[in-house]
DNA sequence: AAATATTTTCAAAAAGAATTGAAAATCAGC
DNA sequence: GCTGATTTTCAATTCTTTTTGAAAATATTT
């Protein structure tokens, strides 16, 4: 599943084996059992610090550092969804108002009558630019409110959901 | 954006361009447009009817095909949550169940006390299972929900998370 | 049914993304 | 600051996906 997710499999083998082991894993750990080199293995992880799904465990007296995964699915979903909104709703939105002020730019005035062609297909465009921006800025709302709510408050929402249907 | 959505990047394009263009436009349209060869865009487009959110137009006195991309972008979302529901939610779901018939499987029933560090560690990779589980039914049972209610349903259940918060 | 226009297919090429492995960098304790 | 253990980096390689282009298939008109 991880290709239609956008990342690759190492990460997604290198999370699902921290996620279901009792015990952190240091990159030996994941080296042997996953069969991958270790520039991969520190590449990888570093990826889901990143996305911070994953964190560092040290052990005092051992130099190897040991990783553990966020156990808490909704925690992990909240961690998620705040990632990609960042990496990708939030650029998206930027790059879409930029679109419409382009066009909002050559889009002339409010005309008295006579549309001429040429004006009434800006106008269109403007219309489905607009359209698909309200849209994105939804999206963008429900992710901060789904966000920040607790796991039972995101619960709660999605009982809502099930009921407004 | 196209790559974190799963999608290449003439799909995206090519979509984009559809969305916004008044007119239906045909292969060579696109073609000329993108500066794509033939073959892709034929297989781009194809993708994109599997996917469902372009439709084939028909012009009398012209022996090419037109396509159109639907306008509606909540009947768009629709169409794509119904989608990947299909290819991504269901099968992981169905390898999931597996996986923890599997485990439940080698799990032994339950013990009365002294449970043995090994059966310790079955149970808590079932439980962790069983999370995850219940979390992608859950995704599964919105994605129901979503896909299913009308565009005015949908906007509603959003006011509805936006006040829960 | 032949001729012509249009679309689809698919092996090969190109482009892109992930992985390796070994050198370089970092770190911990003495 | 030295030593040895551990981690990171990155050019080269491998693997995967996407694109091309021309042949084959399909459809439309006469």
């Amino acid at each position: 599943m991880a290709s239609s997710w956008g990342i690759s499999r190492s990460m997604a083998e290198v999370h699902a084996l921290l996620y279901l082991s009792d015990e952190t894993l240091n990159t030996d750990d994941m080296m042997a059992r996953l069969d991958i080199s270790r520039g991969s293995a520190s590449m990888t992880l570093r990826s889901l610090l990143d996305w911070g799904v994953i964190s560092r465990v040290h052990r005092r007296g051992d130099r190897k550092e040991y990783f553990s995964a966020e156990q808490d699915v909704w925690k992990l979903f909240r961690t998620i969804l705040r990632e990609r909104k960042k990496r990708e709703i939030e650029p998206l939105l930027d790059e879409l108002l930029i679109c419409r002020d382009l066009s909002a730019m050559l889009n002339p005035g409010r005309k008295k009558r006579k549309l001429d062609p040429e004006a009434a297909r800006l106008k269109a465009l403007n219309d489905r630019l607009d359209n698909m921006i309200e849209f994105v800025e939804m999206i963008n709302s429900v992710s901060n409110h789904l966000m920040n709510s607790s796991g039972k408050g995101l619960e709660l929402a999605v009982k809502l959901i099930s009921k407004a249907s």
